[in-house]
DNA sequence: ACACAAGTAC
DNA sequence: GTACTTGTGT
């Protein structure tokens, strides 16, 4: 992944408020994963929303130093604004798209470092992280806004969306309703409250890889488009946030995945990427020819005498009964010409359509 | 108003239901202006929601023969589909709407006979009529779909809009909250109910005229605009129908508008009457002045334009492909034929038969 | 009023 | 994938 080249001013601000703490507390206390974490947050005193900076703690075998993102700034309050800095930290926290076939719903624009996808298409990321140590380590994604002057904004549903009876909310919790961003992992814990006013989050505990692989993979969906009216994103940009985090909350890296959700994931992505490149002013020779030739070859079977069901709406009664009589001709034909000689199907598939024609079922 | 030349069939459907009368009964007890009605209506035997046809009533000095806007068709059952058709009555019901300044924020079209106007403007509605009888006398206006395909679905506000919080919702009682058309009229009275699957309109005692004019004016305001999405109008046009009831109910005037609510009036306006007048060019070589309004589509049912659903088994896949063009061939003419005056069913079938013929069910 | 943005139909 | 529709920002 690219390196982010956001210039917007970033506080350490990752970590889990007290209400948080409790939301966890109360929600994953039956997930064995995470009872580690439990037990440490339950007796966690850095409760005050303060990382401790520079802070030195041992993990496995390895002492490392857990830094915030930024050392040039200590805000006297939480601020709203939350780091997209990228910070790979003493794992090498990486997160990847992986290169997709033209098939899926999703894009990635590496220029751009931004995935392109339809609302409520689930996509993979992979995450990596070398020398993993013995404790728990957990994902957070928390989507923001992109532009400084609305990276204080919270990242909401749209009124739409979050409606009950949307399609996207069946046998989707009251709690869960309101993120835009949803995670397949069973374990994924929803954080934060739009009814009082705080940030949303998703956060899963990192995964052990499959053997044979170094990195982990989730699936996340995203259930509003950027388009959405306001108190949706209202077609302002947004990123996600990747933060590797220990159960306390400590960030211990940090990724940042531009992301747009819309209609048209590529035609969108070819618009951004040209004016990118037009405002970098990299004239890029790059051709694409788009092959878009595929021709379904007709495999022709030896003998055409199976059965097929069609099931077709056709307007206008007489219509409908015009349909009825082409088919019965053709049948008809077919009957005549096979006789005894294989003709027996012919003659089931009549009776079929003579009942369809006789009775009135066009009412 | 122009004269609809509507060819469609109407039932008598205009009548009061008995929910609405109830619905009247609770409202409006308060209301002086319609205290005979509620006395009408608390005795009123024709609550069965059929019409009485040719029924001989008294009007202040004056026999009318009550009739229901077209005399051929009696229906057994009430329909879903509310008629549209221009019936000026006994008392000459007239709607117009003013002539308006480039200033007002909505515009009118004769040719369309079409208002376009923002969402949440207020707009005038004159209503006159002739030999004006003692009996109180009711306008409704309900808006209903004008396309075929959907005149027998029911007009709804989308969720956005009839959220509580909208601004639009400020000091708006509950039930009227899921109406798009309202009246600043303080007797207006809001009838039907979405949780009961029920057409939405609003119904006003007509007041009298100011000394020295014949019509009277009335604020009306629409709180969703034709593209708000489903369950909201989804863009689909819809026009206003305004019938003139007794306290019963009973339709002794009928007048349609056709109304466009969008967030650029005048723009839409005039790629509207331009298209208009490129369709009535083409086909009429010769004839130029006569027509001034258009024919409108409407859902009819001595039309032979219902969709009926074929299951029929075809043996030989071959065959079955033969069937599935006929179909096409059959609904691509009846398309062709008939434009977009009523094409689009054809349209749609179409589409059906079209990924029935694409993707290979045919297995 | 114009040009752009972004969902949707064809 | 193209073109149109329609809301929004300037
Ligand atoms: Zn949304
Ligand atoms: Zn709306």
């Amino acid at each position: 992944m690219n390196k982010c080249e956001s210039e917007v001013m970033s506080f350490p601000s990752d970590i889990l408020s007290q209400e948080e703490q409790d939301e966890i507390l109360r929600e994953i206390s039956d997930i064995p994963d995470v009872n580690e974490m439990v037990h440490i947050l339950s007796n966690n005193s850095n409760i005050n929303g303060e990382n401790d900076f520079n802070e030195e703690k041992e993990y496995k075998d390895k002492i490392v130093i857990v830094v915030p993102a930024n050392e040039h700034s200590i805000p006297p309050i939480i601020s709203n604004i939350l780091s997209n800095e990228e910070y790979p930290g003493p794992f090498e926290f990486e997160v990847d798209i992986c290169p997709n076939g033209s098939k899926n719903p999703w894009v990635y624009s590496p220029p751009l470092n931004k995935i392109f996808m339809d609302m409520n298409s689930p996509f993979p990321v992979d995450f990596k992280i070398k020398n993993r140590p013995q404790n728990s380590l957990f994902i957070r994604v928390t989507p923001v806004y992109s532009l400084p002057q609305h990276s204080q904004d919270f990242v909401y549903r749209c009124i739409n969306h979050e409606h009950p009876m949307e399609t996207s909310n069946r046998n989707v919790k009251e709690n869960v309703r309101q993120h835009i961003i949803r995670c397949s992992n069973s374990s994924a814990i929803y954080l934060g409250d739009k009814e009082k006013s705080q940030r949303l989050s998703v956060a899963i505990p990192l995964s052990l890889p499959q053997s044979g692989t170094e990195s982990v993979r989730e699936m996340f969906q995203f259930v509003c488009k950027n388009s959405c009216p306001t108190p949706g994103m209202n077609r302002r940009p947004i990123e996600a946030i990747f933060t590797l985090e220990d159960v306390s909350g400590h960030v211990l890296g940090r990724q940042t995945l531009r992301v747009r959700i819309c209609s048209c994931p590529k035609r969108d992505k070819e618009k951004e990427e040209k004016e990118h490149s037009d405002n970098t002013r990299l004239p890029r020779g790059k051709k694409r020819k788009v092959e878009k030739s595929e021709k379904k070859p007709v495999a022709s079977s030896d003998v055409d005498n199976k059965e097929y069901k069609l099931t077709l709406n056709i307007v206008g009664k007489h219509n409908a009964q015009q349909v009825l009589k082409y088919s019965h001709d053709l049948m008809a034909g077919e009957y005549i010409r096979h006789g005894s000689n294989g003709g027996e199907v012919y003659k089931n598939c009549l009776n079929g359509i003579n009942n369809l024609m006789i009775f009135p079922t066009l009412k």
